[in-house]
DNA sequence: TAAAAATAATAGACAGTGTTCAATTTCCAC
DNA sequence: GTGGAAATTGAACACTGTCTATTATTTTTA
């Protein structure tokens, strides 16, 4: 067969990833398929490498969706709250991850080869999670040390990032922790607390 | 053929671990090879079954081989040391990572299926190092607040392992991090520092 | 010592995987 | 209509983990 033109190539980019994500959080990325994907939307396996050019920029595309499904998540449980907004935003962190489990571990599960560098839209969609993670941090803080806002944004996101993973992948299990949740938002408040 | 003897099941046992230790360091997890194990040691595909049962044990094997030697270097680092102790314990947490960053990572990039539980014997390599982690902030706490080493070693572990995955993975190249070493460091400071 | 049992090791078959690419069909503009 | 551009295919390739019947060697037993 040759061309369908059921869809432009824009719309056949967007219909792969809607697809590659869903089989993502279903199946996790150990157990993802190019050609599962492709048989899916009813395309053969020669489509997606035509679209994506290879099985690494597929991965990254739909990583790149979970990032958007994390900030849009992250946003709507931010808006218009008052209160600890930190605290909120820990909470969507987790609660983000555990509903979206393998979709979320995929985004740590791939690697690309050290000598290729992630696209450039990828990078956007991880500071802009990030920016959102920064102005609620500058916001907790007091006034005079509005500056170290960035660097601890970064530091208590990987943070609550450890605490994240080692309840989903188990390690926490393993050593009898029984609140992690609460564990990390602890961490957070110490280095809030901290006295320079 | 059959049978040739050369070494007992144990032995055999011993050399598939290092040579798949060994693959595990080079190539990664993403691209680390059973049949390339049974290849290097002169041995066929299948005897890599015999031996191990499935895939899974056998990572499971090589991730605790890196677990041990995760143990002795933390131990060794620690030998006899005075001053900050658990400074040097977070300082060897990242210098192990960085210098066997592949087998560190494999650690955390294979999981078992969720309705299968790992080795006894992995369960136990991974507490030994937490008990390690455990002593050192007994120690580095006051007294009054021994009980909450336990609790406190597990959260400042996902906390080191944050900073340490995220520098490992990319992910603070992509931020401008550039002493996350420094950033883990203040993290736990602070958690000590507490105020209860 | 001869037969039986246990152990060690093999290699091929199977069903998957990512990757490539020449061939084919369809659409659109002229 | 016709030519060229765009879209799509599916077979071929070199891998992967997994399973299992078969074979060769040792050790044990009688």
């Amino acid at each position: 067969m040759g061309r369908r033109s059921d869809h432009s190539r824009a719309e056949l980019r967007e219909i792969i990833i809607a697809e590659g994500h869903r089989q993502m959080e279903n199946v996790g990325f150990a157990h993802f398929s190019a050609r599962e994907v492709a048989k899916r939307i009813g395309y053969s396996i020669g489509t997606i490498y035509n679209v994506f050019g290879s099985y690494d920029e597929l991965i990254s595309a739909i990583n790149g969706r979970t990032l958007d499904l994390w900030r849009d998540y992250l946003e709507s449980r931010l808006e218009g709250a008052g209160g600890d907004r930190l605290k909120l935003a820990v909470d969507a962190y987790f609660e983000f991850a555990v509903v979206h489990r393998h979709a979320w571990a995929a985004l740590y599960d791939f690697r690309l080869p050290d000598d290729i560098a992630p696209p450039e839209d990828y990078l956007e969609k991880v500071t802009a999670i990030v920016r959102i993670v920064t102005r609620e941090v500058a916001r907790a803080l007091p006034e005079a040390r509005t500056a170290e806002a960035e660097p601890l944004a970064r530091s208590l996101l990987a943070t609550v990032h450890g605490h994240c993973f080692f309840t989903l992948n188990g390690t926490f299990r393993i050593l009898g922790e029984r609140d992690p949740l609460s564990a990390a938002l602890e961490r957070v408040s110490d280095a809030l607390a901290r006295r320079t």
